[in-house]
DNA sequence: GTAGTAAGTTACCAAGAGTAGGTTACCGAC
DNA sequence: GTCGGTAACCTACTCTTGGTAACTTACTAC
């Protein structure tokens, strides 16, 4: 039998990298919308316009999938955060300038950015690849840290990064809630808890 | 047919209350090991030496156990942080105790916490009743907070509750990892970075 | 223009969430 | 003591969905 060329002209053959990237985009939103559990692997595969056995063979599984779209979104905070701190200046500038960045970027990438933070702790079987990507993030703010606080054990360094992270991960919830407070404001909250501390807080001079 | 009493005997009926609590420990037990996608409810009734349906007479779906689990470990730690704080002193005492208070449930009921910790972000369905135990966190070290901090909007005060919860759950996480350090020293830490603050910090007076 | 490969398909399996409808044990009332 | 009524509990199913085997179609290099 001869194709139907008009249907199949609507599914244009696309090399794998242009459809990983077109699948990623297509899950990052569904998961973000409605969660992990509540979307199937076909329904992906039919909104990307393919069927689930493309889905399988670039990623592997629904996890793969999910870890993909992690990693993609990871990567790109990375980056940004990095470029910000990166620019130097003093240790206090830095930190600012990493909270700013951060916040910035999950107002962006908002779908991103909620898969990111939401789905991960649920990929038991992907927990080693996730950790790594943990300990990246926190070993960059151990660095910074280390510049200002040269003389504390590495231990105390390690867990000041990583209340920092999760601070920062908990106030982007809030912000997602609040949506009236800028980056910048929430980058302010962020280092009057953090660098001035709650004990010299009280003195009128610092605002926010 | 007459029923076998020598295997019957083995399965004892009991008020509803008591299997739902024994139904929420094997749940707990199994979710926090392996993860609660890796988990079938088959599984679970097996273990609590019911049927499937049962589990659904009392929770209603899969979620809803979870959820169950979920919440019960939230009320205890609610419990034990509340009588913590609770107790007075001065705000820098009250915070120090919470912290501690934390940490040490956390390393006393390990696999409620690790549940609490790591599951509920899945839960999109049940995500306003996990709203509704994150908001009376929140809350109550508001309340600590504006205490401490009377001139200050409450919005900022909301803005340092978020961030405070947030560094702790990450630095419990953390903790997991490392295993030797106390909840003392963990709740030092964290006083160190919140109450002192960074920029305090590289005054040799303060130890950690 | 044909061989090889990479993109894409249909049609299936197995596991597990959830349910309909029935059975067994307990408990209070007569 | 037996007889309803209820509450605990079971067997046996359905249906969705993650995952796969085996095939077909189109592009690409020689």
């Amino acid at each position: 039998m001869i194709p139907n060329d008009a249907v199949r002209a609507r599914r244009p053959r696309m090399s794998r990298a242009e459809r990983e990237q077109q699948m990623l985009d297509v899950a990052e939103e569904v998961f973000a919308e409605r969660g992990y559990g509540a979307v199937s692997m076909e329904e992906i595969a039919e909104r990307v316009g393919l069927s689930k056995p493309m889905l399988y063979e670039y990623f592997g599984s629904k996890e793969g999938l999910l870890l993909g779209v992690v990693r993609r979104a990871r990567g790109e905070l990375r980056e940004v955060t990095e470029r910000a701190v990166g620019a130097g200046g003093t240790p206090e500038e830095m930190l600012r300038r990493g909270y700013v960045a951060y916040f910035r970027f999950n107002e962006a990438h908002r779908r991103a950015w909620l898969v990111l933070l939401q789905e991960p702790v649920l990929l038991r079987s992907a927990a080693e690849e996730i950790e790594a990507i943990r300990r990246q993030q926190s070993e960059m703010m151990v660095e910074l840290l280390a510049a200002h606080l040269p003389d504390r054990p590495r231990r105390a360094l390690e867990a000041y990064a990583e209340s920092i992270i999760g601070a920062c991960e908990r106030m982007a919830l809030w912000r997602a809630r609040t949506p009236e407070v800028t980056p910048e404001e929430a980058a302010t909250h962020l280092m009057n808890l953090t660098w001035t501390g709650l004990a010299t807080l009280n003195r009128p001079a610092v605002a926010d």
